[in-house]
Parts: C-alpha cells; structure tokens; sequence
DNA sequence: CTGCTAATCCCAA
DNA sequence: TTGGGATTAGCAG
C-alpha cells in the first residue's frame, strides 16, 4: 500500500534488547536464522485482557500504575506504555473512521434534502407563475429585498459544513 | 529530561 | 494481508 518510504531505516542498529523483562512462557526461540530479526511478542489472553481493562478504565498510566500493571502482567514498563501508546493511537484512528462515515452519511442526507426541496421550489413555481419575479428560493434572502446585505448566515454554515467534513465533496452544493 | 503523538517498521497469524 | 508490538523523530511542558 504505502511504497513511498522516505526515511527508511537507518540501519545503523546496535544491540536492540528485544526482550526486555520476562516474556510469558513459551517464547523460547532460536529460529534466529542470523540477521536482526525483531522478535515479535504475542501478549496472552490474559495479558490483553486486563489491558484492555485498564484502558476502558484510564487511557493513560500514571507511572505507579504502569509499574503496577507491569509487574502484574510479568511485562516490562516499556511494553506496558508501548501497548497504551498503541492502543490510544488506534483507538483515535477508529474514532475519525467513524466520525468520517458519519460525515459522509450526513452530508448524503444533506444533499437528498436539498434535491427534494428544489423539487419543491420548483413546483411551487409552476403553481404560481409570474408575479413572483423578484421571488427568490430562500425565505432568509427574501427577507432582505433592499440591501445587498449579508448572507452571513450563509458563509458560515458553510465554513461550518468544510471544515467539519474535509473529505472530497466533489459538487458543493448550490444553496442559494 | 520525560512523556506523548505520529509515522512507520515488520513479524506472526 | 492484516493486526498489533516495537522503534524513531519531533514536540510540549
């Protein structure tokens, strides 16, 4: 997916300590086939569990829970933090999928109401022809017949609507 | 310095 | 391919 790399790793990579602390059982490798190979640690079930746990409760460690939370799960401090770091980061990543959807889904509904409501207006335009020349769509700009006032209104609804949704809104749509 | 986020790496499933 | 543990750079306090 992502192939443009700047700054690839510099491999100027000293001792890593790729297990710090006591790993949980059965970790034994030695399928070390020569190159630095970065060991993977699979937290347990357990393990993933009362971090989750932990996290429902607090999204941050002080340090003495995360000293705690370490000693208890037979990590080290740093997986502990690692794992919280983790996890905010991708809880967030999940919170502006969802929010991006919900966006989407608004902005869809948005569209079809305006549609409908230009079916409207254009209907009621039959319905009453002539007479109406100065008429315009919208109730707020009828209301201002003799100034070139503000459509204030307008403009920040606007912002409001861009800077909340900044996915590609392809046809912005023509309100008034 | 410490602790965090953002970006990315990269292994195991 | 993806999920997720780990590293790195850079910023804030």
């Amino acid at each position: 997916m992502r192939d443009f790399d700047i700054n690839q790793t510099p491999k100027t990579e000293e001792d890593r300590e790729w297990m710090i602390g006591a790993t949980p059982h059965v970790n034994e490798d030695d399928s070390n086939s020569g190159g630095r190979r970065r060991k993977k640690l699979r937290l347990t079930k357990e393990q993933s569990h009362l971090l989750e746990e932990s996290f429902i409760q607090n999204h941050t460690l002080t340090p003495k829970q995360k000293k705690d939370l370490a000693t208890f799960l037979k990590l080290s401090q740093r997986q502990v933090e690692v794992w919280f770091q983790n996890r905010r980061a991708r809880s967030k990543l999940k919170h502006t999928e969802m929010e991006c959807e919900y966006l989407k889904r608004w902005f869809g509904s948005l569209k079809e109401q305006n549609r409908r409501l230009q079916i409207e207006v254009e209907e009621l335009r039959a319905l009453k022809p002539s007479s109406t020349s100065a008429l315009t769509m919208c109730p707020r700009c009828e209301r201002v017949t003799d100034a070139v006032d503000n459509d204030s209104n307008a403009v920040q609804e606007g912002a409001v609507l861009s800077s909340r949704s900044r996915m590609t809104i392809s046809s912005s749509s023509s309100l008034c």
